[in-house]
DNA sequence: GTCTATACTGAGATAGAC
DNA sequence: GTCTATCTCAGTATAGAC
């Protein structure tokens, strides 16, 4: 009508952004939301099917990015490493959400509902990115486990550098590159060791 | 109070296991659950803080056994070593309840509500891992990232047990660790190569 | 144990685009 | 006319407050 031709799909979003940061995802209704945007309630729920989907919309464009790279990706490569090629390739689109990403991020990071469900989406990309390495020939089980820990060092990257910027995010994926591999070769002490480590 | 001493948490969990597996999920409400039980509503959510956790009970007793077992470990095993001498050691205790676990399973499977929820209890238990390692010497984030690629193979080694027995869980346990391995080194091709693999 | 807010669902009506 | 987006109204179940 006249709140401007924005889609009400983008107003939505943004209202629930601001809400939620204001007064927190509790104490925040669908029919405020609504109500700032300009619609009903019964609208927000034909856009979403739930509150907590309003904030997980960014993860469709992600994924279809990180697609096209992993497509692309050299001939050759490990299962890790075509995914460690796609992750480094979306640094810039990252980079460049970073003012959405980082206040997101807190209000999931104090919802334990938004929490949840963030967990479903990384599991949803991470079988996503199972099916792709498939299409390389990577077959059913291995291309799993893959996926779920590709996901994890993404995750762990990205979190880490929407927390402190000091860091860059390339090299935050670095970091969790080696990180991954030295899990297989770095000793660890027996619980008992730590009481004297350096005295024996 | 006739109805047996059976303790009232143990009979909402039977109660509600058995209910959905004859209706589903979502068309049982925590009233129809309690009342086979033969308590009010009001209990039900005294035992349980929302209605999915009534099925998530068990992950408690299967951490205590993983704690256990990665206390004890050999010293200067590396991170992902530790956890798999762990995963080993709880396949019997896993295997005793198999009967309990293959019915949920399914449930949950059908249940996008549990298995998120599901998604929220691994992910707790990564941690949980995780911060057992860091008591090993690990750092902060490589003992997430074993913590979670850790659990991504035993998560994929459980289901795919519960799902056919045929195969051993200790079995299913080594390929997963044998897989996770040549995530590194197996190469793949790209996606453009598969359309004439045999032909080039 | 009682009461209530609110997330969510379904059916039907309206309005505009094409 | 169809199709799509929205609103209105009425309802149920969860979960938390009292």
């Amino acid at each position: 009508m006249a709140l401007g031709d924005k889609d009400v799909r983008v107003r939505l979003q943004q209202s629930a952004l601001n809400l939620f940061a204001e007064r927190g995802y509790e104490r925040t209704t669908a029919a405020e939301i609504a109500a700032r945007a300009g619609v009903t309630e019964r609208t927000f729920f034909r856009h979403f099917p739930d509150k907590r989907e309003v904030l997980f919309d960014g993860a469709a464009v992600l994924l279809s990015a990180l697609t096209g790279f992993i497509e692309t990706a050299p001939d050759g490569l490990a299962p890790l490493d075509v995914l460690f090629f796609a992750f480094n390739a979306v640094v810039p689109l990252l980079e460049a959400n970073r003012h959405i990403s980082h206040p997101r991020q807190e209000i999931i990071a104090a919802t334990p509902a938004l929490a949840e469900r963030e967990l479903t989406k990384h599991a949803a990309m991470a079988h996503a990115l199972a099916k792709l390495l498939q299409l390389r020939g990577v077959s059913h089980l291995p291309a799993e486990l893959a996926g779920h820990t590709g996901m994890a060092a993404f995750a762990q990257a990205t979190t880490a550098w929407l927390d402190d910027p000091a860091i860059a995010l390339s090299e935050r994926l670095d970091l969790a590159y080696v990180g991954l591999k030295a899990l297989w070769s770095a000793p660890t002490r027996a619980a008992d060791a730590q009481t004297s480590p350096e005295a024996g």
